[in-house]
DNA sequence: CGACTTGACCGTACCAGATTCGGAAGGCAG
DNA sequence: CTGCCTTCCGAATCTGGTACGGTCAAGTCG
């Protein structure tokens, strides 16, 4: 399905998907026409889903990174529940879980304040009946998806 | 530092990275060549650290998605732990957090057997005394960085 | 065995679009 | 008022994306 060539490309791409075809070509050992062929190939399988930037969550105003669970009475797994949690900005992952709470959220703020504030709009939910947080105090890293083969 | 016109552009970009200046521009009124130079500076400043490409996971055989508490017998904010963690590569985030657990690692496998290997390796990392795991039934979505203003 | 199909590759040629540049129009401090 | 700084535009240049035709290797079937 996506052998050693491909996951050289999209490893390389996902470092930089600005470059030439021509240096990615060389990378593989291939002409450039036969590299952007490949990477066509995999856009159109949907490995690669589309090409965006990287953006610095500092820089834009949120300095504050919280993982949420929250508890329910009832089931959320419903269309519903990821629409009101679709609807927050400050929440940039959402999943259902397993385990005691049922979902799990992982959002970023300005500022604590905004987080509080946040945390007021997440119980409001449908549902929720709890929530614990857990306070992000430094990232080691955060990176893309591995596409080595194990 | 960042205004109006800035943050449609970051966004657009998240959207899509590889539409044409002269399309960026139209969308906040302004020529090609003066997009372009924004975006520039954007990435000079750092607030688009870089281009990059989104993969789906379940293509590069990455099916299963988990969360991880590590507790602790020791301090693991320091190098030695995070190039530990970092030399693990189904470990795609890695922070140190406040509460019960020390760290928090998102984790993608491609089987549960593999997550269950991958928690050997946790435990062999020095200081790690225990691990709890959160295992994800469905994403409800993952989404970039909002860069909406509140 | 030989004709046909398929898929991946290469090299070339064209042209869209990135990048650079000079210059104009505002805003602001001295 | 004058000089400086920022931001913008439009034009010119040139890199690099994209399309196309042709070769080759492997597989299929009569």
């Amino acid at each position: 399905m996506l052998d050693d060539i491909d996951r050289v490309l999209v490893s390389r791409l996902q470092q930089d998907a600005t470059q030439p075809y021509a240096a990615l070509g060389a990378a593989v050992d291939l002409s450039a026409g036969s590299a952007h062929e490949r990477v066509r190939k995999l856009r159109e399988r949907g490995v690669i889903r589309r090409t965006t930037v990287d953006v610095d969550p500092a820089a834009v105003g949120r300095d504050v990174l919280a993982y949420v669970l929250l508890g329910s009475d009832a089931w959320m797994g419903d269309a519903a529940t990821r629409d009101a949690l679709a609807a927050i900005p400050e929440i940039q992952e959402a999943h259902i879980i397993a385990g005691t709470a049922s979902v799990l959220v992982k959002v970023r703020t300005a500022t604590t304040e905004d987080l509080q504030a946040l945390l007021r709009r997440l119980f409001a939910i449908d549902g929720v009946t709890s929530t614990q947080t857990i306070v992000v105090l430094e990232s080691f890293f955060e990176r893309p998806v591995s596409v080595d083969p194990d």
